[in-house]
DNA sequence: ATTATATTTCGTTATATATCGAAATGATAT
DNA sequence: ATATCATTTCGATATATAACGAAATATAAT
């Protein structure tokens, strides 16, 4: 039941959908995913640690830079089944729509500099 | 996303997960809802409009009674794939095994008058 | 009509959560 | 070693939500 709800709470957050979202697309930083938000860092870094947490993503470490990866190979039941679905979800949605090309756009060596 | 996001918010507490799946079962009345859950009636009454916002659940009025009915024949494309999800997870959960069982037991001609 | 029962609405309170900015931490490059 | 950049943690604030009891509404029974 735990592990359920936790499941179902990080989904019930537009910023964190938007998140797994882009994911789905290909792995991606905090400051990427921060610039396609248009968040606070730390807001993301909070939203990533909730999904992490409900085992929908997983991070790994690559320089400076902290990647998140979607959990597709899970042997988790709940998100083993959960993530095939939420991915034939809100494909036209505009928002979405819009995150998805501003992934392919953006450059991780462009950004946090600033 | 709007929708989606009504859903996701519905599940995402354990009172109305219980609901749900209690609802597999047979179609309930609040006083029967409210007895099973143990929780004053205006707190069921509120996670019931929950559900019906997000379209799991709907209501037909049944003399002094009003039952609640899960939406399984829903054309909501997220309902129609999420109820069955949500009909195969947390069946050996304790809680949810244990709600089970009072609705075999329950009558709601013995409840609500005390 | 009056009373009883079931449900919903409303007002209140306590808790949870989303957000930010600042400070702390970790890693790389100079 | 110091400076720079990416990320996380912390503290504060604003908003959302779950819960209750009391009052309001709706229906049924007397």
């Amino acid at each position: 039941m735990e592990q359920c709800l936790t499941l179902f709470k990080a989904l019930s957050d537009k910023n964190r959908i938007r998140i797994i979202k882009i994911l789905e697309k290909r792995p991606l930083c905090v400051c990427e995913i921060t610039t396609i938000l248009n968040l606070a860092c730390s807001t993301t870094s909070k939203h990533l640690s909730v999904l992490k947490k409900a085992k929908l993503i997983f991070e790994q470490k690559e320089g400076k830079w902290v990647n998140y990866y979607l959990n597709k190979a899970t042997m988790n039941p709940y998100i083993k089944e959960f993530l095939p679905m939420v991915k034939r979800w809100l494909n036209d949605d505009m928002i979405i729509v819009r995150d998805l090309r501003k992934v392919d756009k953006i450059n991780r060596n462009e950004i946090c500099k600033s």
